[in-house]
DNA sequence: ACCTGAACACCGTTCAAGT
DNA sequence: ACCTGAACACCGTTCAAGT
């Protein structure tokens, strides 16, 4: 691991190491240079400091997700790909969204997937304002999923709930672990389904009307 | 604020107050010991320390949430006002979300909106795990929700994306700031409907089915 | 241009000592 | 039973000094 002489890249590379494995509050700048075997201050010339490292980190990663190529028959299926596609990458980066977040990158990270609904939700009648809230919803409802999932994994064990239902199919399913890769396919299914579907039918309606 | 002696729901009353006014990361000891008029360390012989502060006052928010009334003459009415008010009691306490899960209370947290979505689900004629499946979507995504919204506002100014697409109304659409509450309602009724929908359908189905 | 150690102001926590 | 100050091991950051 020898090195001629420390770069801004060699920085951000361990840095994102230490991030990768253990978050990013495990990343001091003491533990960061004695990865390095540097001293601490040499970090400071590089990169400023602490927060623009981070920050640093979080564009680089961003600019490397890449774009979303939808698979799938209709307009919801497609939607629900990208949804997929788009868990899938912010779960191999556990700790960037809320990173990206805490940094305003937000709407940067999400407009590949935003561009690739987009197009989706007009291909199935959807325009203006309405296409954008359907777009959005779907958005709101992937990064939400996954935040929570996130912070499921965090948790501790749950307290269990010892809760009675007169319902001992419903008890024994809350009692069982979260299948959350069915639970989300389901959920933005569902949500699509409806956006899609009560756009097509209002759109018919009023297609007929004029008539 | 002379006081007789320091007890333990000072420190608790003092910590939320410092808590619910720059979030958990601004509870320093040293702070809270000064706000208190103490030595540093007489709030670890009241409370033990930082992290059992924090749980004990998470515990204790969590146990004043109260019970959930659903409004409204449908099922699918009465999960929509379980969300919002759901999300109504969340956004009073900014920081409880991420401190209930990070101390695996969510599931206790969440057990009010539970019942009363069960009792929901149940009256729209959903059973076993395909209620359980329901009840969870509408959790997740009303938590799911309040996170992405919590972080948006956290959030400094968003990069502006200029997107250019053949849609001019979408692109002002995306353009404008989102409104939230608006958004949150439409998504929810979406899901609520596809999810009661599809299931009455189905039940439909299967005793036309076996006549 | 790049790297260093010393120093500062902050943390959470422990411990022996006081009443 | 309750409170204290001193001390320890950790932070991020600055700065003057080196090459």
């Amino acid at each position: 691991m020898a090195r001629a002489s420390l770069t801004r890249d060699d920085v951000l590379d361990t840095a994102a190491n230490l991030v990768k494995q253990h978050g990013p509050e495990a990343l001091t700048m003491r533990k960061l240079a004695a990865e390095l075997g540097t001293a601490v201050t040499s970090i400071y010339w590089h990169v400023g400091n602490r927060e623009s490292l981070l920050d640093a980190l979080v564009r680089r990663t961003v600019a490397e997700l890449g774009e979303i190529r939808p698979a799938g028959r209709t307009p919801a299926e497609r939607v629900v790909s990208v949804a997929r596609i788009l868990r899938r990458r912010l779960r191999e980066h556990p700790h960037l969204v809320a990173m990206v977040h805490e940094r305003g990158l937000t709407e940067r990270m999400f407009l590949p997937a935003q561009q690739a609904l987009v197009r989706e939700v007009h291909a199935a009648g959807l325009r203006g304002a309405r296409a954008a809230e359907a777009v959005r919803a779907v958005q709101f409802q992937v990064v939400g999923f996954v935040l929570v999932e996130r912070n499921r994994e965090r948790a501790p064990a749950q307290q269990p709930t010892e809760d009675r239902y007169d319902d001992p199919a419903l008890a024994r399913a809350f009692a069982r672990p979260v299948d959350e890769e069915r639970l989300f396919v389901r959920s933005v299914r569902a949500l699509t389904q409806s956006l899609l579907d009560g756009e097509e039918a209002a759109r018919k309606q009023e297609e007929s009307a004029r008539k």
